[in-house]
DNA sequence: CGCCCATCTTGTCAGCGACAAGTTATGCTG
DNA sequence: CAGCATAACTTGTCGCTGACAAGATGGGCG
């Protein structure tokens, strides 16, 4: 995956960082290549050698998110097994990997067939779940399923209603405003 | 608010629902103002006439969807008054007008300070706490916002990610698929 | 040393949003 | 019912964008 050094220094990681940039600043719809090898100081075209289109580019940038979010979700089980602290890890992840968050659940701007992508989402997917079937008092595979689909719901729900903007004011720390709200759920109590 | 017929008949409406017709097939992305002219059998700037710009019109959209949503929500309260049949409701609303909820949402599309809009979105929001306060078993006022958030959070997350397709398959009736969901809960118990 | 190929550039095209200026038809006023 | 103000739309144009094609460059490896 990594690609090595080459005229630019690291053309690719350099797109996708400018990419986060302004996808936090104006949101992925004010996207636009040129402006990206612009920032990098590249001909207009460099970018789709790399990623082919833009698509390809938010494709990657999901598939990093996908992959970041797995490696959070693993650390903190492996630190707290806490299926609460799960949720607020997931809130967590949204709102200091904004940009990646926002491209993740908007597959119609990206590929969502891509291999990469596809392995990452089911990483993410599986470091989630296997937070749910730790619970105490859940007994049949339909209680975990259900525990853990609302679990995923509610925190993504915050993290996306914070993100938006549509949340009355919480103040400025997300991880605390969430704890509360998370623990509303019945598998949390 | 409601414009008289003229030339076209009314091209203000029929531009708004061919927008929904894109929207739901291909996301908000995809949208064009000349494309929906084309639809409309206009010349490619007569959608600017109406709407000041692609901003605007998607202003008018998310208007539309919070007028909506506050309408179906006041109904069902008074049908039910049952604060899991305002989550069901919530659910259904998402998934049926899927267009309008997409761009609800995004407020980087539209102008957000627009006053029609931000009447609409008040309503909305009224519409959704009055159910909270109903409860029987919330006591402190802050209890009641927290139970509200999280009922709002988890429909809003479960609206969401059935929305983008990241949910495993449950089915094709949306709200039947919800309630189990919402009732884990501690509220809805 | 010379070749290969990934990397990047230059040039071009159609589609887009926005703006400006002109045209048409509607309905109101006197 | 004549005339006119104005809302509703058209035509023309600009700069920007994504995509494609074809060429230039330069690093690494045989």
């Amino acid at each position: 995956m990594a690609k090595r050094a080459y005229h630019h220094g690291d053309l690719r990681r350099a797109l996708l960082v400018a990419a986060v940039e302004v996808i936090e600043e104006s949101g992925p719809a004010a996207l636009s290549l040129r402006d990206l090898a612009r920032r990098a100081d590249v001909s207009h075209a460099a970018p789709q050698h790399h990623f082919g289109d833009k698509a390809g580019l938010l494709t990657a940038l999901a598939a990093e998110g996908f992959d970041l979010l797995a490696r959070e979700l693993a650390d903190t089980r492996a630190a707290t097994g806490s299926f609460l602290e799960l949720g607020v890890v997931y809130v967590r992840f949204a709102i200091a990997h904004r940009a990646h968050f926002e491209v993740m659940f908007r597959p119609d701007l990206y590929h969502a067939g891509d291999p990469d992508l596809v392995a990452a989402r089911r990483r993410a997917g599986d470091a989630l779940y296997s937070g749910v079937s730790e619970l105490p008092d859940v007994g049949t595979r339909r209680d975990v399923r259900e525990a853990g689909l609302a679990g995923w719901s509610l925190a993504h729900g915050f993290a996306t209603l914070w993100l938006s903007g549509a949340l009355p004011d919480l103040g400025t720390n997300p991880e605390e405003a969430a704890r509360p709200i998370l623990r509303q759920l019945n598998p949390y109590a």
